[in-house]
DNA sequence: CCTGCAAATGCAAATGAATTGCAACTAGCC
DNA sequence: GGCTAGTTGCAATTCATTTGCATTTGCAGG
């Protein structure tokens, strides 16, 4: 059975915190903070949100965008780019490289995640035809969700 | 047979101006400028591209700026977004709604067209399956050229 | 338990793409 | 040729994100 990207039982804070330690990155409270806050949600949070989410006054906005880079340098969190010029991020399971896609409203940005990639056939052909090697994709959806459709 | 995004016979400037001055817009100095450079180039191009390629100081990059989103409204040029924070244009034949993808190398920024698109299928499936409308999807692919390779 | 130091943080300032306010033009319908 | 909506230049602004630097803090090793 293939991995879900947001399991219903995420990494505990100590496994987390094993995970930077082997990269010889430290555990500290902001980064305890976020990922705490990125563990139960399933949806990509942009550096704001978390910034919001956090307990007032526990860490700064800068702290935040730190964290966010080198969380995703070691391959903790995943990027996402939802086409309104902010970053957005999930946090990634052991060994799970995140890949997948999102279909957002772009009445409400209300996003929902799209589990399959059903690209990667086409992928290897563009990459042969071209002579590319290490070829990737983003591709995300838009598209107006059925309560902004009432509007 | 189906149109090509970048016919070899691109549309003249006056009938460009025409399709301008069709949604009472009308065809300056400057648009007539960055739509002549526009013609002529078969790959994306950026606000600060166009702009360096105008004859030097032919007109002010604010203007480039705003030409682009007018040219985008009028459904003139379409924007692109290759996941480096700068929006891209490609201009439009009468009627072409500009929809295809780009294979862009990772190392040199080189672009490559790539004119089919295979996510149809899918993205009706996807739309009917949430209850979403008006669905549509951005789709890049990344990877490192030949050249690129041998570094 | 304590210490040292690489790694991390806060705060202020900088960067870079893109937008906006406003007064001075100008293309093109009459 | 004149009038007016649409444009432009210039300066200033916004907004996401990054950077410099002095200070602080996890945590590996003793």
């Amino acid at each position: 059975m293939r991995s879900h990207p947001h399991p219903h039982h995420p990494a505990a804070l100590p496994e987390l915190a094993e995970r930077l330690r082997q990269k010889s990155r430290k555990m500290t409270g902001p980064r305890q903070a976020i990922l705490g806050i990125l563990r139960q949600q399933r949806h990509p949070m942009s550096t704001h949100e978390l910034f919001s989410a956090l307990p007032q006054g526990d860490c700064d906005l800068v702290t935040v965008y730190r964290s966010m880079r080198l969380l995703e340098s070691v391959g903790m969190v995943k990027r996402f780019d939802l086409g309104d010029g902010v970053a957005r991020f999930e946090l990634l399971a052991e060994g799970d490289d995140g890949h997948h896609h999102h279909l957002v409203c772009t009445g409400c940005a209300a996003v929902i995640e799209i589990e399959q990639c059903f690209i990667h056939k086409r992928e290897q052909q563009i990459a042969a035809c071209h002579g590319f090697k290490a070829v990737t994709h983003k591709l995300e959806f838009f598209g107006v969700c059925p309560e902004c459709q009432r509007q």
